[in-house]
DNA sequence: CGACCTTTTGATTGGCGTCAAAATCTGTGG
DNA sequence: CCACAGATTTTGACGCCAATCAAAAGGTCG
């Protein structure tokens, strides 16, 4: 396999994200033992696809900066999007029975990874059973959270399951990319647009606007091109039933 | 904490099903190490609730007979099932960051399982690396068929969806639970009735009973009571886009 | 046999989709 | 700084899929 043709080296040198999601639980001093197995960083446009689903890939990779989107397509031309993926997030491991990336996954913005090829993966695991751990934990975080989603397109309306998205990624970008929050004005730099948003809750982009309107009639929020200021959490956090502690720090299920 | 009220004792000194989930991938000769992981035998009747949402559990279990559903319940009333489990299925490790399992189960018919308690669980990964990569492959799946619910939640026709639903579920009864499989008559036994097919779909079983009318009218299926026979196994995977390939044993990450 | 649960059917309603077009914004190049 | 092409957001009219409400019919199990 190849690694995708829009992948192109870039100058880290100077990043200061570490690999939260994967190293950030085991000690410190042990960190530098991980250097060894960061094969390679990358830096993407936005709009470059990284991966298209069911297709071959033998590295995952943490995300430093940017914003990707990680979605299939059905035949009708569809597009679901499965999950938007921020800085410290581990992507790439979930390979189906074919032994393929199920997903594609694309940069919404300007976006720099860190790759580790599967054989490297392999042998952090056999090497150090901290980073075991740390893996199952963030597999099954992914698991909750992805279960969320479905209590989400199951059973909410599109005026809730909009409501919880906002909140979702508002929380999770103040956490995970606090660069992006202007601690003035209160607004976060939000990298989806109406449509992805549709995309995301398997409704159409014309109604997604409506509601937004009214979000906006009702002073729930406001926003203007890629950004977005929540102006009342709690009303819209009670609209979506979203619960602030999912987007903590995942679970140490071995502490 | 205290287990459910409902846990019994069980006699599994005859019990055929291994954990062909959690153990099934190592060598034959190393099995019984994991028998002094072994913890508990237990038995639930139909209708039992083994575990209620958020609420503490420290073990996880491996479901030797039975059918399981997972599921949430929203303030509103409504209850959005998230998975069905089957004979081999290990169940009960995707602890929330409080550390409580974020899902409600029920034993959808007498069901039989063996618990592991999370100390336990711990050991085994320590000591045992095929163990911990079989657990990360294992998590990793669950995450994929949950992706495959959102596709469905999200973009599918009530009809797409129910057709995947069906075909997912008499595609795994007939791997995981073979004895509900009648060769004679090609007859499953389908565990769910339409209103707990309407919970996973998320729609309501008025218009499920609707559509399974007008399969059983176009020659799709034909089912009563707790069985069911798909007759167009072909017609009805490209209704709902089904994929035959999820269904087989989870992709070895590490082989 | 009777209580209860599940399935089936009908009539009506409403949320969201579809189609279409206008308005606005964005980034680019002259 | 302005002009322009293209993308994104906004608005309106209309239609359909699935929800809701209600009740009957059929099956299951004690």
């Amino acid at each position: 396999m190849t690694i995708n043709p829009h992948l192109k080296d870039a100058d880290c040198s100077n990043c200061t994200v570490r690999s939260r999601a994967l190293f950030g639980a085991i000690n410190k001093d042990k960190v530098r033992i991980t250097q060894k197995y960061r094969d390679k960083h990358c830096y993407f446009s936005a709009g470059d696809i990284l991966h298209r689903e069911k297709s071959k890939i033998n590295y995952a990779f943490t995300l430093y900066s940017g914003c990707l989107i990680l979605y299939n397509h059905l035949e009708n031309g569809t597009r679901q999007i499965l999950r938007v993926s921020l800085p410290g997030d581990f992507v790439g491991f979930s390979r189906n029975n074919e032994g393929d990336l199920p997903y594609s996954i694309q940069a919404v913005t300007d976006s720099r990874i860190c790759l580790f090829f599967d054989d490297n993966i392999s042998k952090i695991i056999n090497e150090n059973s901290d980073i075991a751990k740390r893996l199952i934990d963030l597999q099954i975080n992914d698991s909750v959270l992805c279960q969320q989603r479905l209590l989400n397109l199951g059973q909410k309306t599109a005026t809730e399951g909009l409501a919880y998205l906002i909140m979702e990624l508002y929380s999770r970008i103040r956490v995970q990319s606090p660069d992006d929050f202007n601690q003035v004005t209160g607004e976060i730099f939000f990298p989806l647009n109406q449509a992805d948003m549709a995309d995301s809750l398997g409704i159409t982009k014309v109604h997604i606007n409506r509601i937004i309107v009214i979000f906006k009639e009702q002073g729930l929020i406001s926003c203007g091109h890629k950004k977005l200021k929540v102006i009342n959490e709690q009303k819209l956090s009670e609209i979506g039933s979203f619960d602030i502690s999912l987007i903590k720090e995942p679970f140490r299920h071995f502490s």
